[in-house]
DNA sequence: AATGGCTTCAACCGCAACCCT
DNA sequence: TAGGGTTGCGGTTGAAGCCAT
């Protein structure tokens, strides 16, 4: 007998969270900041395992998650990233600072992996029809044909800190406590006068917003939020504080730790992120990625 | 309206890698 | 350096919602 799943341990909770639970858990890690997740359990009465902390929180609460629809430009990058990383979910999720690597798998068991089934030519058709990831992809292999192109890694974070269009923490919560509050009658009144306002506000919004920058709107405030609650700066501290040392803001700061990794397992493939890395610097990954710098 | 099959995605499990003493 | 503890990752599961009948 093997040693028992941590999970299983007696007064252990399972299944969906509840908002509680994850207002306690983001307050917790605002200000301990993330990490250390053995005593996470301990130290806020939460009934989860260590495990299922972190999981919640890198999967779901942590600041900086885009949800909903993929773009047919993140389709396009996780079925060529697919094609050369295989599984790697990690990995892909590095090139997808906003998406987790569940919601990658996900995405791919659920949508992507069914379209390569049914039409086997959907990877021609992303580079015929998607004019960025085909650029991306031929400009990758030219780079590696040519065995070139080293510079600095750190232009990469440049492009990730700080960006605006990351959805913070509270916004998350937000989220959640929007399901959570329709369930009160008294709840439900206020959102729909919220939501009321929103509309009218909606409606003065530049036609280029996308529908997930729309949807994004669709959320209690962040000055009411903070008030529900009393967080301070619920949205950036973690965050922050996580910067100087944690592996939690994956994608982000340890993607320079994980490159030097790849780059000696997966020689040919450093190439391709090299020249990402470079590509960083002069603006190109946002061209491709479809932001702006002034975005951020 | 009821129900049964299908789809989606949050969460769990187990293993491997990493870290610390 | 070995061993135990912790964290990260990828595969899998199951509850909830959706949709066709």
């Amino acid at each position: 007998m093997g040693r028992p799943p941590c999970c299983e341990k007696v007064g252990i909770k399972k299944g969906p969270w509840t908002p509680e639970e994850d207002i306690i858990l983001v307050s917790y890690i605002q200000e301990h900041g993330p990490g250390n997740w053995r005593s996470v359990p301990t130290n806020t009465g939460l009934l989860r395992c260590s495990k299922s902390c972190r999981l919640r929180w890198t999967n779901y609460l942590r600041p900086g998650i885009k949800r909903g629809n993929f773009t047919p430009h993140e389709e396009g990058m996780i079925i060529h990233l697919q094609a050369m990383l295989g599984n790697r979910w990690a990995a892909i999720a590095s090139y997808l600072p906003q998406r987790t690597d569940n919601d990658i798998k996900n995405y791919w068991n659920t949508h992507l992996k069914k379209q390569i089934k049914k039409f086997p030519t959907a990877l021609d058709s992303h580079i015929t029809s998607d004019s960025s990831s085909c650029q991306f992809i031929s400009k990758s292999y030219s780079t590696i044909r040519n065995n070139s192109g080293i510079s600095s890694h750190s232009s990469v974070l440049k492009l990730n800190q700080g960006c605006s269009t990351y959805a913070s923490s509270t916004e998350n919560i937000s989220r959640l406590l929007e399901g959570w509050m329709r369930t009160s009658p008294k709840a439900a009144l206020k959102t729909a006068q919220e939501k009321q306002l929103r509309s009218i506000e909606n409606n003065n919004i530049q036609s280029t917003q996308t529908k997930a920058e729309q949807e994004s709107c669709d959320i209690i405030s962040h000055e009411e939020l903070e008030s529900l609650l009393s967080f301070e700066n619920l949205s950036s501290v973690a965050w922050d504080k996580s910067s100087s040392n944690s592996s939690l803001h994956g994608s982000q700061s340890t993607l320079t730790d994980e490159t030097k990794m790849k780059s000696e397992n997966n020689p040919p493939f450093s190439f391709l992120e090299k020249w990402l890395l470079d590509e960083a610097t002069n603006g190109q990954v946002e061209e491709l990625m479809g932001l702006s710098v002034d975005s951020c």
